[in-house]
DNA sequence: TGATTATATCGATGTGTGTCGATATGTCGT
DNA sequence: ACGACATATCGACACACATCGATATAATCA
């Protein structure tokens, strides 16, 4: 969770996450092409994502699709919620 | 909102987020205390946390108190909780 | 098998930022 | 006014990390 924060700290990995439309999967080339990054670094980018949780990924013959982590996110900043609500 | 996760990707300003207990007021030495940081890094933390709105300041004599800026808290990750319920 | 495409990794470079000690600013008490 | 204390700022340094091009790995297709 301490991740979490650490990788969405970083703008441009907080803008791929954005990217995402609702149930949408995506490869390295079609986040690359929105972006000002080049591949390599997006990639790297994309690693630190699916490291920390935020997004999941999976091969797909010899493209790799990420999408979302929607359960993890949930739970992740329903802890923070309740967190704030018992914090008075 | 983007610079809350920016401030809270550190792991010493989550430390010190942390260190607040409910409602409690802190000063520059006393955070310092309970770490193992030099004041003049402690202080320039505060002042990223409070930028960010996580934490609010008041100065009172010679010291300066922080706290958890609930209320502010509370609006960012109630949006970021609206956003992952809408997003399907 | 060889060529092409997609992605990951590697190596090098530059920049940002965390860190500290020292100094400056501001406040209280004497 | 002066000394003591709390905090902020400054200057310098070190190190982590973002970035890129080039190379490596893997998969598909001819």
């Amino acid at each position: 969770m301490a991740k979490v924060f650490e990788a969405l700290g970083d703008e441009h990995r907080q803008r791929i996450t954005l990217t995402f439309e609702p149930g949408e999967r995506l490869n390295v080339g079609q986040i690359a092409e929105v972006s000002t990054l080049a591949r390599s670094t997006v990639s790297h980018h994309l690693k630190v994502l699916r490291e920390s949780g935020v997004l999941d990924s999976e091969k797909v013959g010899k493209e790799v699709y990420f999408w979302i982590n929607k359960p993890f996110l949930e739970g992740v900043f329903g802890n923070v919620n309740d967190y704030l609500t018992r914090y008075l």
